[in-house]
DNA sequence: TTTGTTTTTGGCGCCCTCGCCAAAAACAAC
DNA sequence: GTTGTTTTTGGCGAGGGCGCCAAAAACAAA
């Protein structure tokens, strides 16, 4: 007989701990930023530490974290190392994303009448 | 003249600080779990903590972390009081989560070559 | 009211994240 | 080799997240 309910534990807890892996990597302003500019072409390090604002090597520790995550790639091209997206569909995110904001604005309006 | 380059400030920073919580929400494996879940339709509190293998307490302040994020809404009925997906496009995320997680694996495979 | 069930809230400790600075590494030019 | 530029890595302190327990709150049933 199978079990009547799902359990947060074996191959689902796993699945939810990789799912969990990516959306941390995507849960920084800084990070989101990065993603949003790569989408328009690569960029190197230098030119996102400048449109950022922080210190390079901040910058750098983050895009190491969306690297790790699988979400960009990196291209060393003499002195600069330049980035891109490794998987563009994460870019389908943000129109849900902005739709939950949304929701969530309209009912904060709608709750102070 | 418009700046030629985006920078991480004012509006901008606004919209990805806004986006980071969400995505801050949805960056946990038992809140991803509960997403999951919820995807199937409503769940009270006790089912979904006695899914989860934590503390009550615990599964609360998750679903009260996902309610303030805009995520789900909850409704009382008697003594308990049942959850349920605000915006179901979030489970559109997963499908590329997916994508990025099995590029990962692939190219892991192919780096141990 | 009292009792029992379900859910939320407060508090506390532990660990992880994130910022910066300093140093090292990688590379081009000399 | 040296010098300069770009990027990465190590380390540190401040702040935040997450687990549990204990207590309060919300509700049903007596």
């Amino acid at each position: 007989m199978m079990s009547g309910r799902r359990r947060l534990e074996g191959a689902i807890r796993s699945e939810m701990e990789d799912r969990a892996r990516v959306m941390k990597a995507l849960a920084h302003p800084s990070r989101l930023f990065i993603v949003d500019e790569l989408s328009r072409g690569e960029r190197c390090v230098c030119e996102l530490t400048e449109m950022i604002g922080a210190d390079v090597s901040t910058v750098s520790k983050h895009l190491a974290l969306l690297r790790e995550a699988g979400l960009v790639l990196d291209d060393r091209r003499g002195q600069q190392v330049f980035y891109r997206l490794r998987v563009p569909c994460i870019l389908n995110f943000f129109g849900c994303v902005e739709a939950v904001i949304a929701e969530t604005e309209r009912s904060a309006h709608a709750g102070s009448r």
